[in-house]
DNA sequence: CTCCAACGTTTATACGTATAAGCACTTGAT
DNA sequence: ATCAAGTGCTTATACGTATAAACGTTGGAG
């Protein structure tokens, strides 16, 4: 109706708009707007460019110049959201800026229902520059296809070192030793400690229990799932330890919650030592006693790491271990 | 040294390998992998396409795709994994596997540091298909160069509708009406509620506030930061409300340990609510009353309205609000 | 025997970018 | 004046994919 110039598809605007807008070529746009060293560009063309770019609201191709590149620049991360606690979380934070500051970009990625070599297919399609995945996904095949797709760092996330590449460790065996050996030191006789029966955790809980075992071979394991009535049962079953390492914080309420309505009194009759050091640890009453993590890996220094690998100026042994966090506990009036 | 072909490139295998190793066409590999129905192949041509793929481990590259096609299929949630509860984030991995069954990616991009303009440009540069995001990150500017680079569904998320785009919303005023109006009920002469001073709940704890306020509008706004200090101190200026909204469990179990200490009952000197339920809640003393959130909104409708404005089908109304959760009261001991 | 339609496949092209290579022109040294 | 060495740009190309269009065969109808 009005103008011809109307009907003329409003795509987003592309580095051969700018150049044209500016009245240079498509490789000077690129040029200048990536700051190449190596081109010589006037001042003047430079400035030209750069106004007609931010006049166009000019937005470069993420996909076409990863296409170009030959790598997207991203370092991708496939967890769940729900599952990580939030020390880890804000972790992963600063990971994700330090990140962002070296020119890569943390994707978490958020699937779950592939499984195996499906899995690494899917992520690789993504050409991610890096990938840190947990250590129980990663098979042999897997970091293969990983690897010949052109991801440079691949990264474990687990328990366990991985034996395929380097890996970024929480040794939960470490957390129930701590506890444990805390209980003997103020002089528990018989240790137990929770597993809890959720699925996703009872992996740790499990390892947890190791450690314990290693200072109390003939510690107690109680499979507990996170229910009044479940602790209520374990309770009133009598036989209990005099020293329970409750895998963390909640359980540990749970527990006492249920010890106190049975009458038994926590320290004296049962020492309590919980995990992750909640805030409302020191609420509790008695204040809790509780394994604390302190962050140990220095984010920025795991990218220098990543980025070394990437660039191919160090090659990474597959045994490369980072630890995550240091575990340290916290006295005070459970156990 | 040991043969001529053993210097060439491993580079991940293309297409055109793939339709090398078959012995047919580029153009016919992709019909295939892609169940293209308007192409016809034969049925022994596919199987030898399918077979190439798969012992070649090829993996198309999204990249490329992308740039073909146009769009990416990528769903951005540009929000900090540290930020949301527990409850947010089970129900975003829902979402995401809502997404990934109608044939999105889901991508929790995780980056702060840009702000405004300069954000809206970064998550741009991903070409991605929809985006979610926190509505006071979205000014008209961004959401039109959002639009205007291919976007084609953006949605806020937060506690007020956003004005430019449809939204997600959890209405935080409601939250303490919710709470105000039970300790009326109860019979609570003066209310007040509990406003945390941590940066990103800040906002949250102000909104419930005035939700507060509209039942009683001359509740006492108590402002806390978490810490044992503080909380004593606020106990000690006397004057204490018979009623009080504590923001959450965390700052209701931290209050309620300072009543306690000061020789306070609850609920009958103070009565005290909560917000989360969260599953210690139930193993406090006095048992807490908390405010429970359901999820109302289905991942799976989401993603269909998401879906059909993706394609054009469906033209959301900006005034479009989807109600995350619904508040609803879990009456215990406490209050 | 011819012509047409259906079938099965190939050829050609474009998406937006980065960069190697080339080209015209200027400058200073010889 | 001549050449070498810059300087400031442009031209050309490739990355890997999806798909429109073209193409050669085959079978059957006329």
């Amino acid at each position: 109706m009005t103008g011809v110039t109307e009907d003329i598809q409003r795509r987003p605007p592309t580095s051969v708009d700018v150049a044209r807008a500016a009245g240079v070529s498509q490789a000077t746009v690129s040029y200048v707007l990536n700051d190449n060293p190596n081109a010589r560009v006037s001042e003047k063309t430079r400035e030209r460019v750069r106004e007609a770019a931010e006049r166009l609201g000019y937005v470069p191709h993420a996909s076409a110049r990863a296409l170009r590149t030959g790598h997207s620049g991203l370092v991708l991360l496939p967890l769940p959201m729900a599952r990580t606690g939030r020390l880890a979380q804000e972790w992963l934070d600063a990971l994700g800026d330090a990140l962002n500051d070296a020119g890569y970009t943390l994707v978490y990625y958020g699937e779950r229902k592939l499984k195996g070599i499906a899995a690494a297919r899917d992520w690789a399609a993504l050409r991610p520059v890096s990938i840190i995945v947990d250590s129980e996904r990663l098979t042999k095949a897997s970091v293969e296809l990983l690897k010949s797709s052109g991801t440079r760092a691949v990264f474990g996330i687990g328990s366990e070192p991985s034996p395929l590449v380097p890996s970024m460790v929480l040794d939960h065996r470490q957390v129930g030793e701590l506890a444990a050996r805390h209980l003997v030191e103020r002089g528990c006789r018989r240790l137990g400690a929770i597993v809890p029966r959720e699925a996703g955790i009872d992996v740790m809980g499990a390892n947890r229990w190791r450690g314990v075992c290693r200072v109390a071979p003939d510690a107690a394991r109680l499979d507990l799932a996170f229910s009044e009535d479940e602790a209520r049962e374990l309770v009133a079953g009598g036989d209990l330890p005099d020293g329970v390492f409750a895998y963390n914080d909640e359980y540990a309420m749970l527990l006492i919650s249920a010890l106190h309505d049975a009458g038994l009194r926590v320290p004296d009759d049962v020492a309590v030592v919980g995990a992750d050091d909640l805030p409302i640890a020191s609420l509790m009453r008695p204040r809790l006693t509780s394994v604390h993590f302190d962050p140990t890996a220095n984010p920025v220094e795991l990218v220098t790491l990543l980025d070394e690998i990437v660039r191919g100026e160090r090659e990474a042994a597959d045994g490369t271990v980072v630890d995550l966090f240091a575990p340290r506990l916290v006295v005070r009036d459970s156990a």
